[in-house]
DNA sequence: TATTGTTATACTCTATAACTATA
DNA sequence: TATAGTTATAGAGTATAACAATA
């Protein structure tokens, strides 16, 4: 594929600096730079919650189901199952999260939301909805529309495995 | 346990898991699992080029221009500045940049391309530039156009400080 | 023999402080 | 006094190996 394809793209300078002559910036570039800002935004919101980044993306695969084992769980949030185990410890200390003997298996532990843990996320959650409405202000809402449904269609989420509360 | 337990709920299936009444994902847990995804795409392409990514971010900034110094440098890719000397120290050692005497400070040194490193950021690029296209694929032109435009205007780039070569 | 939860260890990445030479 | 480049050190984050209990 050659500089043709410009066509298709934006082939236009939009005042970023001199042009290299390649017509846009990298796709990675871009979409690392969004991800940075909206976790930058996010942060102080989870601070005030006194939960880190895993921990809200725990809670927020919680609140799907509970997570039939641990392992599982880690490997759908895409995290470390050593790291998981003191992250886990944290949350169920502090009445976010229990861990259950499982109903099969007897070396698993199924996880699933306390009602302080759904609750909380919730609270969360709906912050991070706020900053994000804020976040997309710039857009009409044909972009608006148009970004959320290519989204998930560029990297759809793993389907997760519920088990019984 | 049968799949069918999932139907419960709303009666949705989309695909995504249960349906926990928010209606879409978080945004940043969208846009992160993208980045993820290209990132790791990018991996390969660079490590079979010699390069990690800091390497190809500072590359690529030095494709626009030279820089007036390091520390604008490591500004603009929003990198440390003790972490981009021995970087530089790399990539400089490799021939791919040149560390020149600031014209008006002498404390300061101008960071450039040299034509071998030039040739390596193009030729990277254009691997990136193809897997992109792969990675778009599914996509119809008008949404692709659309994503393209939303987003710098999510995150705009800062205008890069260029130096003379 | 393989897997779940766990601990311990090693490694990488990142942030901070401090030094030098110039300004 | 402040800044550009550099070095060294401490801390956080991450990956790997190994173990006990169970399958």
């Amino acid at each position: 594929m050659s500089e043709a394809d410009r066509e298709d793209g934006t082939g236009r300078d939009d005042g970023a600096g001199r042009d290299d002559g390649t017509g846009r910036e990298d796709l990675g570039a871009m979409f690392a730079r969004v991800t940075r800002r909206l976790v930058d935004a996010e942060a102080p919101l989870l601070a005030e919650n006194g939960l880190t980044m895993w921990e809200y993306v725990v809670l927020s695969r919680l609140a799907l189901g509970a997570a039939p084992n641990q392992l599982t769980l880690a490997r759908e949030i895409r995290h470390d199952k050593t790291r998981l185990i003191k992250l886990l410890d944290d949350l169920q200390r502090r009445g976010l999260v229990v861990r259950r003997p499982g109903a099969a298996d007897r070396r698993s532990y199924t996880v699933s939301l306390t009602d302080a843990g759904r609750a909380l996320h919730a609270r969360v959650r709906a912050a991070i909805r706020a900053m994000e409405d804020g976040f997309l202000a710039g857009l009409d809402p044909a972009e608006r529309r148009s970004l959320l449904a290519l989204l998930p269609r560029l990297a759809p989420r793993e389907t997760p495995e519920i088990a019984e509360d």
